[in-house]
DNA sequence: TGAGTGATTGATTGATCAGTCAATCTATCC
DNA sequence: GGATAGATTGACTGATCAATCAATCACTCA
């Protein structure tokens, strides 16, 4: 309603943020409702006054983000370019996310997209979407010629969002080097080595 | 000690056993030590007798059966075969593994390995000399020429386990057909579209 | 000013569950 | 047969924590 700057302090984001703070350092299950309480510095019941329940929490964290990304893929798929290029903005897209909130990526990841039982489950429509629409741009390329057309679409689609999933679980165990250099490299490398073993002809030597 | 047939029936092995149906059913944190002990056909107390706590019994069952896996990549890497097959026999024992036991894989992959949090920590040790294996593979194809150099092998490694993690993870979660000629065609794939995005030379058209 | 509305507080409740332990049972050996 | 050791039982304890709620506070508008 109001646009008065500095008016009252939004708690329902100091809520959120607070919370994806705390997940990210100690889980979802182990963390404590008022440890997300006192991250926000806010009373505990506070909390329930925004959010029926802490797993409301966590999935408003996750639907937020992911509604932006599969926005984003919608987007890029409209546009006539290059499946290498489709497909490179959706790995910059996902590790320019981690780039810029890393502790967000890792909540998602590893309490949502990877939690086959629990959130994992209540999300799997979202989840499957994103599978649905990178599926979409493989079988388009296949219909080009540009990629095999003997290689399963949602396979392919799960090859590539896999192993984005991966190196960036690898960034938050912190077994691959991080610096800004290594996230750019990180995404030629994926659609390199994505895109090169999906092509039907040999990639163009431009060495 | 005794081989005689009959005799004692291994209460261990039914906890253990029966956790795994437990665990892929509910999830770790969702089910309680009781349901584990109902499920074996036990006194909640015996638990007690043979793992210090709940925590361990998990541990148990990844490390058994991730030892067995490491055994195996370095046993694979030993013969004097081409990557691809190295690679090849990485894939089918993962997912072979799957087909044997899928409750056991689900629990593994769901509970300890895609657990950043938690059991993760614990295991990284164990998870990174995985990855350091396959990297080895890879180090070996690229000075022997096979492999393009520029690509980091960590990476590499990264990508190509992640793709078949993120397949288990789609049969797992009910995202991908998985009848008996979707494993193998599987094993193929993951190793054809990797190998085929890793390799110097345009891969030869045999069709 | 003061009535009304919604934000904010944190002590309390109620339920859940991991882990303990004293008692009982079974097998084995002298 | 009876003594010892280990296996097995499940009621119980103690701690934890999500969620509730009655009370207080801050702000708006007439």
């Amino acid at each position: 309603m109001s646009t008065r700057a500095k008016a009252v302090p939004d708690r329902r984001r100091a809520i959120l943020d607070a919370a994806v703070r705390v997940f990210a350092r100690q889980g979802f299950h182990a963390c404590r409702v008022s440890d997300i309480a006192d991250e926000a510095g806010v009373a505990y019941g506070l909390l329930y006054h925004y959010f029926p329940s802490k797993e409301e929490v966590l999935n408003t964290l996750f639907l937020e983000r992911w509604g932006v990304m599969l926005e984003m893929i919608r987007e890029v798929d409209r546009k006539p370019v290059p499946v290498r290029e489709k497909l490179g903005a959706i790995a910059s897209f996902i590790i320019d996310s981690y780039r810029h909130d890393p502790d967000l990526m890792k909540v998602i990841i590893v309490e949502v997209t990877r939690a086959a039982n629990s959130f994992g489950q209540t999300h799997l429509g979202q989840i499957r979407e994103a599978y649905r629409l990178i599926g979409e741009i493989v079988t388009k390329a296949q219909q080009e010629g540009i990629f095999k057309a003997d290689i399963d679409a949602e396979f392919a689609a799960m090859t590539f969002y896999g192993a984005i999933e991966q190196v960036l679980t690898g960034w938050i165990f912190g077994l691959l080097p991080q610096g800004e250099e290594d996230l750019e490299r990180a995404k030629q490398m994926v659609v390199e080595t994505v895109c090169g073993g999906l092509e039907c002809s040999p990639p163009i030597s431009s060495a």
